[in-house]
DNA sequence: GTGGCGTCC
DNA sequence: CAGAGGGACGCCACT
């Protein structure tokens, strides 16, 4: 909700000085949003403006708002007159948006990297593979000398007998490690081609189903190969052990065929044993445990503009490639799982959390989320409109034509044109043009401004309204995103293609993105998350008394900080007031210091200092905290969660001032980000055992790092709120409550 | 491929 | 004295 919501309000309550006064009588999301945001900086700018055109009795001086926004204030009132919030912009020239040619450099991102990424030192020289194996009798068996890996006791099944003795072979064993080779990474859109196992370093065998190359030699069909693996990978009584087998698990549910033995997952061991210590694919980890370089998918598949998919490799050359991926996941599990089980808390970890969500989260993805791409569409050509006009004005205003969307022409125009002081610099000493200090130079020009509004409507466009809709798959009219389990350091999941964890709510356009994230019909959306999760761990990890009492007694935390560091009574904090103590608060979840925290607010570094230090007298506890995780980070050489999870930190004790600093504000946040990613995973879990597998009528669709989103038949809504609520909520035993939102509408922004 | 910027929690 | 707020991903321009 944004300001132009407010000025809805407005017209629809009266005066803002009403509004003003009465802020704590709205209820619902009204009252919600005067307390969170009434007071925010850009908002007093609005209610300053507001303010003006109504006569109200409040002085600009009053709101504590900072020298930047006072600045562009000024310019505000000298262009507007006091009248109008936002320019209303006329003219313009027509573009044609161009928004095609995109899906093409689609890449994956490093996290998801299937079998990609070089390691130190030389790569695999690529093999040149023995004799053909053509008539569908050979045994298949290849001879080559590698550096790393033997591959004497490689088998490709080209018959059912071979087929059934592998069967036999596997079922026997108890525990094997397998994997699936495809067509590509989309696990929705990606069919199989074959699949290999291995039961014993060394030895391992590949299973051709659907290369089909001109001169392919003749294989097992896929539905008879599936037919006969079936009862081995739908039985809960074999322990199956992969790589990222999520993807796996995905790609055989295209085929109905469930992966119900999960036991380990060498992505996951290691993201457990080190989140940041090394990547997790599959040839970072061979070099690293096990000393080997392995083939990569490049060496058989090629790369760039040359690559093939799959099953245009030849058989002999995949058989290589995939039973040595079988081989080494068995044996990069031998090598890591000892390391696991000898920890308690790690161990807890993988086997309580992280094992049992791939499965949960391989179900989200695949149920994906509905999309209304007519409405995204309507929002594009609306942006599109509003980028002309803005664009072309920008022109007028320069007095030349130039790119709007590049930062280094806008420097140009500004810097060198304009003359423009330059207020900062980016990290390689260009003059910035990022959004802070574009509002500074607000004040001495228009065009600023207007480069921001642009920045702001292309950014909307190009990536959510434009981006969103050509998501959609073409089977399930669903967006299917990718959850990475083992990339962010903290223990969050992260999610790409698309990634549905940043679309907009801040502003109003924002929000209308989320508007197009709707039910299917007969359901609705069901939104809920934690209520201040970090804030709370943190009053958990410090076992401050005052912290934990103002949540104990449901109390708003800001306003009790604000109380406290302000030293004014509870009833009488200022929205002013009630701002700065919530950024004081979200900044030492962050570790941050006094100068960000005055940069934040607008206000002297003194002052900033002041209310920190008065924070710290009134929260002693959550100082202790904070010294004791730099301490034990010194000391141990990493931080750890409520439940053990661990985090590395060897920056701590870097010769370089800004590393060894940064290691530190980690071994703050961390903790509190931690185990906040913790709790929900262990909700998920719940949720899915308890709620979703035994209910065809509720559908856990998108995590958002405290949030959960659900797709719930109407008729049920009710049951499952409290139901969600319970779990949430009981997800974790904390000296803290955790309280859980919960709200539902037909689409995502109306389920907030 | 990198840097700059901007979106989210 | 310099630097100064945790964790992600995606788009664009530019080299």
């Amino acid at each position: 909700m944004g300001p132009k919501t407010a000025v809805k309000w407005l017209a629809e309550y009266g005066s803002l000085d009403d509004i003003v006064a009465n802020a704590e009588s709205f209820t619902g999301k009204v009252g919600e949003y005067l307390r969170d945001n009434l007071s925010q900086i850009p908002m007093s700018r609005y209610l300053v403006t507001l303010k003006t055109d109504l006569e109200l009795p409040v002085e600009p001086q009053q709101l504590l708002i900072g020298e930047q926004d006072r600045i562009a204030l000024r310019e505000h009132y000298r262009r507007w007159g006091f009248r109008s919030w936002l320019p209303e912009i006329n003219g313009g020239r027509s573009v044609p948006p161009d928004a095609s040619a995109r899906a093409e450099r689609q890449q994956p991102p490093s996290g998801l990297m299937y079998r990609a990424g070089k390691h130190e030192g030389k790569p695999p020289a690529l093999r040149e593979n023995g004799g053909d194996v053509t008539d569908g009798q050979s045994a298949g068996v290849q001879a080559q000398e590698d550096a790393g890996v033997a591959k004497e006791n490689y088998e490709t099944i080209y018959t059912v007998d071979q087929l059934e003795r592998w069967v036999d072979k596997l079922a026997a064993a108890g525990l094997f490690a397998f994997d699936t080779e495809t067509t590509g990474l989309d696990y929705m859109g990606v069919e199989l081609v074959g699949l290999s196992f291995s039961v014993r370093p060394g030895e391992a065998a590949y299973v051709p189903v659907a290369h089909d190359y001109d001169g392919a030699p003749r294989q097992i069909s896929r539905r008879k190969v599936l037919e006969k693996l079936r009862p081995l990978l739908e039985s809960e009584n074999h322990e199956i052990v992969g790589q990222n087998l999520k993807y796996d698990r995905n790609v055989l549910a295209n085929y109905r065929v469930e992966l119900n033995g999960i036991a380990h997952d060498s992505m996951l061991q290691s993201y457990v044993l080190d989140s940041v210590g090394t990547r997790h694919d599959m040839n970072s980890l061979a070099w690293k445990y096990l000393g080997k370089s392995i083939t990569s998918y490049e060496d058989v598949a090629g790369k760039g503009a040359k690559q093939v998919s799959f099953n245009q490799v030849p058989v002999e050359q995949a058989a290589a490639y995939a039973a040595e991926d079988a081989d080494i996941t068995l044996q990069l599990h031998q090598a890591l799982w000892p390391k696991l089980a000898g920890e308690a808390g790690l161990r807890g970890v993988y086997t309580n959390i992280e094992v049992p969500l791939l499965s949960v989260i391989a179900r989200m993805e695949r149920n994906g989320v509905m999309i209304d791409s007519e409405m995204l569409r309507k929002q594009s050509s609306e942006l599109s409109e509003q980028m002309e006009k803005t664009e072309h004005l920008a022109h007028d205003l320069a007095g030349q034509s130039f790119n709007i969307g590049s930062p280094k022409q806008i420097q140009e125009i500004l810097y060198e044109k304009m003359r423009l002081p330059i207020l900062a610099k980016t990290p390689t000493g260009q003059a910035s043009t990022a959004e802070s200090v574009l509002q500074e130079l607000a004040a001495e020009h228009e065009l600023p401004g207007l480069i921001l509004r642009h920045r702001e409507l292309s950014k909307l466009k190009s990536t959510y309204t434009d981006r969103l809709p050509e998501q959609i798959n073409f089977a399930t009219g669903r967006v299917h995103t990718s959850y990475h389990q083992a990339v962010a350091a903290t223990g969050r999941l992260s999610s790409s293609d698309p990634n549905l964890q940043n679309i907009p709510i801040r502003t109003e356009e924002g929000r209308k993105i989320r508007q197009a994230f709707i039910a299917s019909p007969g359901h609705v959306l069901m939104a809920a998350d934690y209520s201040q999760i970090e804030l709370r761990i943190m009053g958990h990890l410090s076992g401050d008394a005052t912290l934990l009492a103002a949540f104990s007694e449901g109390h708003d935390v800001h306003r009790v900080t604000a109380a406290e560091v302000f030293d004014v009574n509870i009833a009488s904090v200022s929205p002013e007031q009630r701002r700065a103590a919530k950024a004081i608060n979200f900044g030492l979840i962050y570790g941050m210091s006094a100068f960000g925290l005055a940069k934040q607010l607008g206000i002297q570094r003194g002052a900033a200092k002041q209310y920190i230090d008065r924070y710290f007298e009134r929260y002693p506890a959550v100082k202790e905290y904070m010294d004791t995780a730099r301490d034990k980070a010194k000391e141990d050489g990493y931080v750890e969660t409520v439940f053990k999870r661990r985090l590395k930190l060897p920056d701590i004790d870097s010769r370089n001032a800004a590393r060894r600093k940064h290691a530190e504000r980690t071994a703050i946040n961390a903790p509190m980000q931690g185990t906040a990613a913790d709790i929900i995973k262990r909700a998920m879990i719940d949720i899915d055992k308890n709620l979703l597998l035994p209910n065809n009528d509720i559908r856990m669709i998108m995590q958002v790092h405290d949030e959960l989103v659900f797709e719930v038949a109407e008729a049920r809504v009710d049951e499952f709120k409290q139901e969600v609520g319970r779990l949430m909520s009981g997800a974790a035993s904390l000296s803290v409550p955790l309280v859980v939102d919960i709200g539902t509408g037909v689409n995502w922004d109306q389920a907030h």
